[in-house]
DNA sequence: CGTGAATTTGAAAGCGATTTCTTTTTCATT
DNA sequence: AATGAAAAAGAAATCGCTTTCAAATTCACG
């Protein structure tokens, strides 16, 4: 460790001035004399000065950090929503620090305590599963944003997704095309998106008149081969559909191959819708038609809205148009 | 602001002890009396008292933070190594900071500045284009793990992979199914991988006695539109093939697409192979062959050499099989 | 019991900034 | 030129924790 610091110090003495007017000219926090603060800027590039963040936040009680709270780190969307809050974060002076609580509330608790003993700045929750109540602590303690949850009351702090209307249009884009038996491949029992995405379902259904039918429900868990267990499973059982209306593009695809492999042509036999839009559906065969979840610009909102909140400025309300991204994995029923 | 933060100094006090054992036993730097110190946390656990990490930082000299320098979120493969290393300090008491360095040298050296500012007791580059020289200094300054990119001589502390070898072992795996005609889908030209993998390509051909053919080259991005794009251009030119080979699994998706489209059978017409193996290759239809890529295994293999390195242990090379994951896009050649 | 060594504890000095409070300069104005 | 107000610069306190160093306990053994 040769690696001697830098300190503010060090530039105050080689720009002859004091500490103070060197921290002044860093933070622009009051007005220096032109020809010093040259002198300083001048000192502080010679010598490739990075002022040390620690003491800096210790200090001003600013840490210049925002806490990321993750869930489940290799899923598509979320990965996506992640990506979105990177970018909105890669112009400010923010950095972005992370923690993962995947899904388990223990350790989604523990995840927030260790950014909170980092001095974040500020919190942004991707998805998770902790009570309402227990992050309205959270919501008062630090400024938070949640992302791709819906949590009631929380107005634009929460940039969420309508996924009950989103699925029961997705549902009513099929029923437009002449199907009356639609199979439903859900997510995850627990997961208030897979619940509400069903519920969509069941919503378009019956506003069709078309009567609910359990045995075209078949469980998976939002990764690509429970679409292709699901899809062996409604085979199995016998059901007969002539479209597929699954909780996410990931089981869509599985669903798809389990339909390939069975000799099924989409969208000449089957139907088949997906949710999410995740970048590969375009490229799938034939390309699938899905609902067009804006996860990447869902996480900027969430940047943008903390970095207002960080400056006390309105944080306005993001609108999350459903939209159908309509390809070729849909035909009329014949 | 009504967080009033609690201290050490709180602790020692409602503990009757004085700051220095409470430090101690939150380090467990030297021995404390069995009593006190069960007196210490009990009254740490009884406030939900947090440390400061920053104050922490700045009086111990370690952050407990490691700086990972991305450039491209949004890549499939590069954000698998990102959620590889995530998941790789998961376990331990370091939190990761995020830097984006966007491909761009400037401004993924100043990236590489945010973090060190930010004291960060080691870094991870996830693939980046500085050059070698310049990754010196910072590897002479800090703990550095170079993760998707190949380094000479920086042995364990660079973990990437044979991107030649493979490449040659996938064509020469299309050239063993008895193809001859073997057109190849470019990733960016200045690219290194995409350099590596063309070469790889070349290799197998003349291994084989087979002669280049420049017409059988189609140059891309490595995003799924421009494997679309460059089978039309392949197309549109004349060319004739049996088989594809495409430097990454985005673009043989949309060669796959573009294919479908022109009623070109995979793989009775034409074979096709990918690189990656990114985690939806297994559920097109058909399931695509392509080269193994251990991308989230790399981010764990960069986390714990990380971790190693923190440690002073010693930090073992890692393995990266080449590996050609077989499904099916590729038939014999009639 | 007494004594020196070993073990625990506490007091105080940093770590590298920011910020308040003075002191010194600078500048109008009379 | 003299004077007071405004502007700029510096000194010193502070942020919350670690760590060195010295003081206080505890312990073992003669």
């Amino acid at each position: 460790m040769t690696r001697k610091t830098l300190t503010i110090e060090d530039i105050a003495r080689k720009a002859n001035v004091s500490k103070s007017t060197v921290s002044r000219v860093l933070n622009n926090s009051s007005p220096v004399k032109e020809s010093k603060r040259l002198a300083v800027i001048r000192t502080m590039e010679q010598l490739d000065y990075r002022p040390n963040a620690f003491a800096r936040g210790l200090a001003g009680g600013l840490s210049m950090t925002i806490g990321i709270v993750t869930q489940n780190i290799g899923s598509p969307f979320y990965d996506s929503v992640t990506q979105g809050i990177l970018k909105g974060l890669a112009g400010s002076d923010y950095s972005p620090i992370f923690a993962d609580g995947r899904w388990i509330p223990e350790v989604e608790r523990a995840a927030i305590k260790t950014l909170i003993g980092r001095q974040v700045d500020g919190i942004i929750l991707v998805g998770g599963n902790l009570q309402a109540n227990e992050l309205e602590e959270v919501r008062k303690a630090e400024p938070t944003i949640v992302v791709a949850r819906h949590l009631e009351g929380w107005g634009p702090q929460c940039i969420a997704f309508d996924n009950h209307a989103a699925a029961r249009e997705a549902v009513l884009h099929l029923i437009g095309a002449g199907h009356r038996s639609i199979a439903h491949i859900r997510g995850i029992k627990t997961h208030e998106d897979a619940i509400a995405r069903f519920e969509g379902y069941r919503a378009a259904l019956e506003e069709a008149g078309i009567p609910f039918d359990p045995e075209l429900v078949a469980s998976g868990n939002f990764n690509g081969q429970s679409g292709v267990l699901a899809v062996e499973s409604l085979i199995a059982r016998g059901a007969s559909f002539t479209a597929i209306f699954a909780a996410n593009d990931e089981m869509a695809f599985g669903a798809r191959l389990a339909l390939f492999r069975r000799g099924i042509r989409v969208p000449d036999d089957v139907s088949l819708v997906g949710f999410d839009d995740q970048p590969n559906s375009l490229y799938v065969t034939p390309p699938l038609t899905t609902v067009r979840q804006p996860a990447v610009a869902m996480g900027e909102a969430a940047a943008a809205g903390m970095l207002n909140l960080l400056q006390n400025r309105e944080v306005t309300a993001i609108d999350l148009p459903i939209e159908l991204a309509i390809r070729e994995s849909v035909a009329f029923c014949r």
